[in-house]
DNA sequence: TTGTCATGCAAGTCATCACTTGCCTATGGT
DNA sequence: ACCATAGGCAAGTGATGACTTGCATGACAA
């Protein structure tokens, strides 16, 4: 639902955490807590990520993958698509001859 | 600033807005609030649209024109190009061969 | 099995946001 | 001048959301 798209996007916190997805695929959540605290300087426990994450997950912005006791996090732009679409023409230039 | 407007795309009311303005431009407050009320069955106040333009006018999705006691709304989807193409791709698909 | 590491669930706190109500300003018609 | 119309400012309320703390679960190693 774009509802949640737009939502998730909302939170700065979680548009950081795709900025670093985007820079390195297949993430598991310590891996992220680590990265956002050194390089951007976040100091946010580690459920606050992971809730974050979730909300990532449910708009389809984020993809996981279960691997024993770890669980990594992919990138998903399929939704990121559709959503801005929606205000600019209705005739989409890729499509024109 | 990008902020802005993650924040203003975040409440559905706003989009809703945006979406009266890309269908019809140069509407006044009392035209918009007409509108969302008939159409789209909001039964909000003057005062709560009044203050959602506000907050897309700051994000820049908005233009404001005033013209003696009328305050017209333009749609702006400048914002709008730059702000998902952060996560999609560096190389982006429109300027390839 | 026992300990440890990676993650999940639940409740509680604090701030932000959407919306309302009431009053004020200004423009235009008569 | 008068009154109605279009819009703005400000304070207050209720709900949503971000973050924390504490405990529980599951996987791997010794």
């Amino acid at each position: 639902m774009a509802e949640d798209v737009f939502k998730a996007l909302a939170d700065p916190t979680r548009r950081r955490i795709l900025d670093e997805l985007a820079e390195r695929d297949g993430q598991s959540l310590f891996e992220i807590c680590a990265r956002l605290a050194t390089k951007h300087g976040l100091g946010l426990s580690r459920q606050a990520i992971s809730q974050h994450l979730a909300v990532l997950e449910a708009a389809g912005l984020v993809r996981t993958r279960r691997q024993g006791r770890y669980k990594f996090h992919d990138l998903n732009t399929g939704p990121l698509e559709r959503i801005v679409t929606r205000w600019l023409r209705p005739d989409v230039p890729e499509s024109a001859p």
